[in-house]
DNA sequence: TATGAATGAGTATTCATTCAT
DNA sequence: GATGAATGAATACTCATTCAT
């Protein structure tokens, strides 16, 4: 096997566990046995345990940014509507965190708790999905789309917490699959409860 | 000091370490030394570290289960509208949240990664915060008030999703004491946003 | 057992274990089954392993720093002939190191290749061993006793390689129990060797 | 390059990083990245870590057996002195410590706390040096240039213990480049210390 | 009831050595 | 011969819990 390969390995069975376990409870021993290696190779790829996380975390932020970033080729910003726009952004989220239930359930689900040093990762990653709703509220305010009296920051807040919680009632959670989901759809009916309270 | 006032103290120094430092982090040292007892005497009072925990979620999910019934003797079910209802019902999580926010913190914050035993009482008390929303919007079908193309498993997840990320925005984090926050224009506002994507 | 016993006994245990198998072969597996106590105890007295060999180290430095500051109420400066004040310094440092086979071993023998910070401490005791010697020659040159083209500094080290070296001659070692040596009987056979060549 | 050199460059970066660090902080790595070869290479041409010590210290024995032999042919014992024979003596020795300051350090502060089976190459090499001054001492007794009382077994500690802890004062320690040392000068002085002390 | 010294199972990490390529 | 990824035995240290005083 080669070593990216291996090394991938060892991040797939980290995650696994972490998603059902979290940090703590996720052991070097459960690693290592699940990805059928000796002890000492996890060290090779990595400098400790922390680092395995961190990794994880960091991987997931930077795909996140990108499928967020990628939006220049698949809408029109100068012609699309404000609520299409909402509707695409939603779609875009649910569609990104449906497609790995476990770094989901790290994302969404393990915070408080985690050493100190990795739990600024995980903020880091909170706070920019934040960051994005909001830059979108104060663009469709300066668009003249937005309700005038929002607050944004607040409004922010609800959203994120609503669509992260969606993703987590859709794709996170225990051992038993769930059923596949229509993320068109789904993305649409989370459109339609905000749409009118956030538009003119 | 008496007994029920050394188990008070136990309890609120540990909440607050477990607020900040998370389950893990927290260690009955900690506790001791910020309770200024001895080490044997925690286990005087609590069976052991599990035990404080689940003391602490389950003393606070009564709370909530209270105040959330008490509405019975604060509005009028029969001639509320169905958008008071829900400014009603906002602004009674947020003042429960309010309160305390080192609680706040536990509950939003602090879940997987817990020992298996831990994790299930802090689910439970988050299914219960769900359920009672879905009751209200299985209600407000029932009356013919919500919107019937309403999906209300989604939806009450998204609104749950929503007002606990406020309470965590408004009351929850760090360090730094928030500015005090008039949290019956908060529920206002935060209805604003569903009430036009929620009702008919 | 008092506290202040049980860590003598710990320190106790320790020096017989690094003195015969130096430190990195002295395990803390080693210690306390030699101490019979548990593995947590050790953890209790002293920080990590490293605190125990500097603690032993430091408290050996104190003593040898006492017993060679106590010669004011033995001899009498103003009278004592160089000669027999050289015999008297050679007297006391055998005794000092007669005292304990142990950390005769740990001093003489133990140095390069202990972990960085704990070989610090290991010179710096040797390196005071050699001031003292420098001190005395330096002294003896003031009041025209030695040599006036001694090479001092080169003397001192002689004399003190000599002597430390004689110390584990007599009282360091492995197992088996030397005889008795007659310390000032071995300590004028040293300084005659000493004497012509370095006073006038 | 050819094996035999491989096998040199193996040995000169190991005697530099022993000589530096001791036995147990050096590792194999730091020895294969001082070499610029690969972990299994160092297995080529050593059984393992022990192996490459012992054959140091072996080869510094070998060379040390053959220095001290060569006497033969560069004094007349017919005819040279006492005095001279144990300045030559001195001389000799310095001369050989000043040419490698890492195998001195090796020799002179590596003991105890080596593995049990290193520690016996140690110990042979210092004793074969007390084992020479002593015979040196027992051929003056022979021949009757030594004071009849000196305790020879002592004295042969002594001066073994000075001659090395001035090999070590001029030419072993740390990493700053001492000035260059003037043997013959060296060894004179010494010599003038236990001349009187020794001889008749 | 209160204490805090003692306990020991549990865990991350290291590093010499091996062996397939 | 040379390589370096893989190995796993070994080891220091942690921390919830107990129990004699």
């Amino acid at each position: 096997m080669k070593p990216a390969q291996r090394k991938a390995v060892i991040l797939e069975c980290a995650k696994r566990l972490f998603s059902k376990n979290g940090y703590y409870r996720t052991q070097i021993s459960d690693i290592i046995s699940e990805a059928k290696i000796a002890r000492g190779t996890v060290y090779q790829y990595f400098k400790n345990k922390d680092d395995i996380f961190i990794t994880l975390l960091e991987d997931y932020y930077k795909q996140w940014e990108q499928a967020m970033g990628e939006w220049k080729d698949e809408i029109d910003l100068a012609t699309i509507s404000p609520q299409d726009y909402l509707r695409y952004r939603i779609r875009k989220n649910l569609a990104f965190f449906a497609n790995d239930r476990d770094l989901c359930n790290i994302l969404l689900r393990v915070g408080l708790g985690l050493p100190g040093n990795l739990e600024s990762v995980s903020r880091k990653f909170e706070a920019r999905i934040l960051t994005v709703a909001l830059n979108d509220l104060r663009l469709g305010l300066h668009n003249n789309n937005v309700r005038d009296d929002l607050n944004i920051e607040l409004t922010a807040n609800l959203f994120s917490g609503a669509v992260l919680r969606a993703a987590y009632f859709y794709f996170g959670g225990g051992g038993d699959t769930k059923a596949p989901v229509d993320v068109d759809k789904a993305a649409n009916e989370i459109a339609e409860v905000f749409i009118q309270g956030i538009f003119k």
